[in-house]
DNA sequence: CCTATATTCAACTTTTTGGTTGATGATTCA
DNA sequence: TGAATCATCAACCAAAAAGTTGAATATAGG
């Protein structure tokens, strides 16, 4: 879980995650926007990669990332008890659960 | 929102935030189950508190500590938002909530 | 084959992080 | 008053993070 936050605390590496919502894209097209150089978006890639936000597909030349928006889920049920456990108890705990499960 | 994630990403800061969730404490109580210096630990404290996760309040020669939950909002909706399409599978959540609960 | 493209590697710099120890400032209390 | 306690500060160290530039590796395509 220590690489997963330590990954999401860099605002260059959420935008990147929050662009690969909408669609896959290789390292070119997603360094495009910053200013950073190209080795450096490499590796906020890695950064991604190795705390499983991402998987990298080698296609051609190319280095094809899609999300892997699984991995956030243990963070996200941390995060989501550490903010209302205080609150509530166990019960209020399963009704975010449902919360969870019915938005989809 | 980068604070936020960068203080959670550290193992020991959690573990402090999770027993903030029972009880507000000073800080020589928090540091007592850690094997590190006190100076270590007030050093966690101050960047839990630069990311507005907890307050501090010195009273007398104590400094108590108590958690600021609303403070990790921004940063758990961003994370559910960007989870939101993975929480559907309910035995893969079940094992999610499991680790979350009982590993750390 | 040759060249341009896509990506990473290697080496380096700077800043941050997490830890230490020892000294210091407050505060409590016998 | 004086000793013990609570917490931070200061100086330091080692390791990691974020960036750079330049070389290297693969692949695509004329």
């Amino acid at each position: 879980m220590d690489s997963v936050f330590a990954a999401l605390s860099d605002a260059t590496r959420r935008d990147i995650l929050r662009r690969l919502l909408e669609a896959d894209a290789p390292v070119n097209v997603l360094a495009e926007p910053y200013k950073i150089s190209l080795a450096a978006v490499s590796k906020h890639l890695a950064i991604l990669a190795r705390a499983g936000l991402i998987v990298q597909d080698k296609r051609g030349r190319e280095k094809w990332c899609r999300l892997d928006p699984d991995a956030v889920a243990p963070a996200a049920l941390w995060m989501q008890s550490f903010g209302h456990l205080a609150l509530a108890d166990l019960d209020a705990l399963e009704a975010q659960i449902d919360q969870v499960l019915g938005a989809e």
